[in-house]
DNA sequence: CAATTAATACCACAAAAGTGGTACTCAGTT
DNA sequence: AACTGAGTACCACTTTTGTGGTATTAATTG
């Protein structure tokens, strides 16, 4: 029987996949949270889930963090992010982590149960576009360190907060005066938050951003 | 007995809400798919449910495209978008389109089949904070029809290309090499676009689009 | 056939964004 | 006491966006 937890600010998604988990022997979801919060809460209490699946793109915290922070404090905890999308650099980032399991929901049930199966069993799971993608990565990572960014990423709190308002449509100017800050410190924000997140410009900054779960 | 076509791009989700709504009596969920135009397909065999629960957010076709077709072509079946966010304009647009509810994935599963039962009933469904939007929206649309932007939204093929270009980071001028046009034609499309869309500047457009389902 | 829409193209100017630096301060860490 | 990371600030320069127009063509639709 494997104890599990969901994480998902979606309400809907959350109890759906409860159901389907439930009518299995195999699975006990003991517990559910829309945030992240509240789940490092009862992981506090000393109620360890052997799996915990975490839905990537939430709006508090982003899924990430929470993955960071339950990896770090309970390696014990088998973590599955569930994902819309995937980004190279961020799926190799979080296996640094520590994550067993990275699945696009377009995934369906069944292979989603195989991978919940395989994961707690102390294997991995990981999406056939995104073992693509790490294959890929691991091979041109050996070959081109250099080449590579940097992977340290962490945006700090600034940086998110300056980031949601780009994406509000405000100019620099304007996210200066809000903040009450220099027009050059903001622009030294935003080449600091480009390069961190290895994009060329605004579009490509919000659209990570989106993919990452920063913004809305 | 109220049958129902489900429709997401996210197959656990899809299953998860199959299985929850089959466990009431007063659901059948006659058909799901991942995509619109397999839906089509189906409607157009004659299979035609009382409502239809449409995610908004669809990589092939937008959600909305297939709404509005949907609608068009099918005036008795009613419509409930599902979606992560909400946009005033974007509400307003589906409501003159004849959608009869617009959810929030964060409303909960009882919330969510109160909404299909009123639906079915004729009535409408709209998350409270949907509500809150349309009343304003509303109230502003009658005082001040002229300040509200151009509400005849759709984007032409042409013109989500574009946006999905500029979402992989291309410049004008890289987008006008590629696509084999002049840089003023390109620079024409994003005006245009962002004229549409509503929006002040490439974040906002990005932003918007993702919203909307148009990238990624 | 007239009207509309999509796609194309051009112009000129203003406003931002983007590039590539340096550097100071404050907290917390080693 | 030295080091690091986050936040702040400045400079100079280039490139790209963004604003506000006009206009032609082909295709579609009323």
């Amino acid at each position: 029987m494997t104890k599990i937890i969901l994480v998902d600010d979606h309400k809907v998604f959350l109890q759906g996949m409860e159901a389907l988990l439930s009518r299995s022997e195999d699975f006990e979801v003991i517990a559910t949270f829309t945030d992240g919060l509240e789940l490092m809460r009862y992981l506090a209490e000393g109620n360890l889930p052997d799996v915990l699946l975490l839905d990537i793109e939430m709006k508090a915290i982003s899924g990430v963090e929470v993955a960071e922070n339950v990896l770090k404090q309970y390696p014990s905890i088998k973590v599955i992010m569930l994902s819309t999308y995937f980004s190279e650099d961020f799926v190799q980032h979080l296996m640094e982590s520590g994550i067993s399991g990275y699945l696009l929901k377009s995934t369906g049930f069944p292979d989603l149960k195989a991978a919940i199966n395989k994961v707690a069993e102390g294997s991995f799971a990981f999406s056939p576009d995104v073992m693509d993608i790490i294959v890929k990565g691991f091979g041109s990572k050996v070959k081109t360190k250099s080449a590579s960014h940097d992977d340290s990423n962490p945006l700090t709190e600034r940086e998110i907060e300056l980031i949601r308002l780009i994406g509000d449509e405000l100019t620099m100017k304007e996210i200066a005066e809000k903040l009450y800050l220099s027009e050059h410190t903001v622009k030294t924000h935003r080449k600091n938050i480009m390069t961190k997140m290895d994009v060329k410009n605004t579009a490509g900054m919000i659209k990570k951003a989106f993919i990452l779960g920063l913004i809305e």
